[in-house]
RNA sequence: CGGGGUGUAGCGCAGUCUGGUUAGCGCACCUGCCUUGGGAGCAGGGGGUCGGAGGUUCGAAUCCUCUCACCCCGACCA
């Protein structure tokens, strides 16, 4: 039996639907617009404070504690231990590390009485490389794994969908600390098994995905991603070779074109200006032109190439160039001569970045003058720029490994791990002795999970028209009693014997004992999401029956009264 | 930060364009009766600074100005 469970069990009260808070609502709130923020307003486990901060309600919290177990569960399998750092933070920390500069707004900041300055914890590397840095002495110490499950504060730009992107959430992060990166790579892995692990356990699809390791520094980076219509990212998967990698960063090879070779000429195109209105013009797919985008680089103007039914990735051209913005027209007329919408790719004498899918092939493209484009375009003849790959994977590009088509999914990001290296260690003096007595910095990792997205995700991906399908193992409650007639001796007193029957078997079991209407009840029952439903009616109780009701399949049993209780552990396995 | 939208009872909404009784409806809530296998019915009842401030007017939910909050799209996101 878990501690939590252990605690609702203190006290039968808090077995009771009447004793316990679930605000239900028949309608959800005219401003929810993911189906996981819907159901979890109206089933009573959340409520708005204001823009991206929320309450957890009694069931609420209830759930979230689940996976919280879970997690600890994992975590503590795998040697990682438990501590808890403030969520307050001294700035100069942060500073030493460069943070405090690097990070914008994102970061809430205040000052102290004395004028100190402070900031709200984003993410806690600091203050762990902080500790690691006065504690750990020798390589005898290592490795180690710490994590904490605790608050962070963003101040997030754009709070959205509910419990997904808030400014206030709760995160499980730990940190690994070891000797070199062959150890690194065990801790590593060691979190991969304890995600996989933990994930499953919470009843999630989800993909463990390659990762754009961003500010967060060092080179490795993955991300757990549950699929669903809510996310805000977008990952790219090989269903042939397992190639899987967020879109941010995931190559693809564009399907071929079979052009014919054919001699540069010019066509007339008037007022055609976008990819779209010139192919519908010339009868021809947007794969068989060339789109340049003209941008303004830090340096220069570059000169950007891809195919016209291809996205330019600007994350991808911006490691390539440095930051940039795009060129306005009067900039664009300026530097290449020639108004936006005809612009071509030759002749021109600014710096030009082209998508490798332009190499082969026989293109079309503007004609670097006024209401012309020109067909037969060839890399090598008509135009030699640098080549990189610029787009964006777009659903059936071949994947980069096997070729086969890549599928795009919409997913939620529930996990991150990042292989840090010594870019905390380093500034913060977190160093160790090795054997020989020397001085070295110590090799970091950090890992996150976001217990919130992890039940958001789950309700994303288990729901139905009448509420939430929780997967049993985070669920509020395992079971529910529904005595449709609570005036009816008999009936209660069959509740009331299978409720204490289910607690004493340690059974996570809700009572509703509700004076309400049989409907009332299976449509809370239902919304609310409680894996196995007991219905206990008058009907069926003459025969000395009781109804046990799947909330996932809807599949419903009748079954004598003395067999309730075992069906029901049966059931919850 | 750019674009769009919405603020009227706990929730969902009408009324605003075209100013004029005591600001309405459904659900929820309270009381009573009745009812008990899919959010029943009847009767009675409570609940509103119409987001806020200022202005125009004899009179403002309604018109004007400013402001705040929230949502959506985009940018951003260790």
């Amino acid at each position: 039996m878990s501690s939590v469970v252990y605690l609702y069990l203190l006290s039968g009260d808090l077995m009771r639907y009447s004793q316990l808070f679930i605000p239900t609502l028949r309608e959800a709130p005219a401003d929810a617009e993911a189906i996981s923020h819907k159901l979890l307003v109206r089933a009573g486990f959340v409520r708005q404070l204001a823009s991206g901060l929320y309450i957890y309600l009694p069931i609420g919290w209830k759930v979230l504690n689940k996976i919280n177990t879970i997690i600890r569960e994992e975590m503590n399998a795998i040697g990682a231990q438990e501590i808890s750092m403030p969520v307050l933070h001294p700035a100069e920390i942060w500073q030493q590390t460069g943070r405090w500069n690097e990070i914008g707004d994102e970061m809430f900041r205040l000052r102290d009485r004395k004028g100190s300055d402070m900031c709200l914890g984003m993410t806690h590397e600091e203050i762990i490389t902080w500790l690691a840095s006065r504690e750990i002495r020798s390589y005898k110490e290592l490795p180690q794994i710490w994590y904490q499950i605790q608050t962070k504060l963003r101040d997030e730009a754009r709070p959205k969908s509910g419990i997904l992107r808030t400014r206030e959430f709760l995160m499980k992060d730990s940190y690994s600390f070891d000797t070199d990166e062959r150890s690194l790579q065990k801790s590593y892995n060691l979190h991969i098994e304890a995600y996989n692990r933990i994930f499953e356990r919470c009843g999630l699809k989800f993909y463990r995905v390659d990762s754009d390791p961003g500010m967060m520094g060092g080179a490795i980076a993955h991300e757990y991603m549950a699929p669903s219509e809510a996310g805000e990212d977008d990952v790219a998967l090989c269903a042939k070779c397992g190639y899987s990698a967020n879109v941010e960063l995931a190559e693809s090879v564009p399907p071929a074109i079979d052009s014919v070779d054919r001699d540069f000429e010019e066509i007339e195109t008037p007022e055609k200006r976008t990819v779209g209105e010139v192919s519908a013009f010339l009868k021809l797919s947007p794969a068989h032109f060339i789109k340049s985008l003209l941008v303004i680089s830090e340096k220069e103007p570059v000169l950007a190439l891809i195919r016209g039914d291809q996205k330019l990735h600007e994350n991808k051209l911006q490691k390539i160039i440095g930051n940039f913005r795009h060129a306005s027209r009067d900039e664009a007329k300026e530097i290449l001569g020639v108004e936006a919408g005809f612009i071509g790719p030759m002749g021109h004498n600014v710096k030009t970045v082209a998508d490798e899918v332009l190499q082969k092939g026989c293109f079309i493209s503007g004609a670097n003058k006024p209401h012309y484009h020109a067909g037969g375009i060839k890399a090598g003849r008509e135009f030699s720029p640098g080549w990189a790959d610029i787009h964006v994977a777009q659903e059936g590009d071949g994947c980069p490994g096997c070729g086969e088509p890549l599928h795009i999914e919409k997913v939620i990001e529930i996990g991150n791990t990042f292989k840090l290296g010594t870019k905390y260690s380093m500034p913060l003096r977190a160093f160790y002795l090795d054997e020989s007595g020397r001085e070295k910095p110590v090799v970091m990792g950090s890992y996150g999970i976001g217990p919130a997205r992890v039940a958001a995700a789950a309700v994303e991906q288990s729901h139905d028209d009448n509420g939430i399908i929780w997967p049993e193992s985070i669920a509020p409650f395992d079971v529910i009693i529904l005595p449709l007639n609570v005036k009816d001796e008999k009936t209660r007193e069959t509740a009331e014997h299978i409720h204490n029957e289910l607690i004493r078997k340690n059974v996570d079991a809700l009572l509703d004992d509700r004076d309400e209407r049989a409907g009332t009840k299976f449509k809370d029952a239902d919304l609310i999401g409680i894996p196995l439903q007991i219905v206990i009616g008058e009907r069926n109780l003459k025969e000395g029956l009781v109804e046990i009701k799947s909330r996932s399949t809807g599949k419903a049993e009748k079954i004598k009264i003395d067999k309730a209780v075992k069906t029901a552990c049966d059931n919850i396995a």
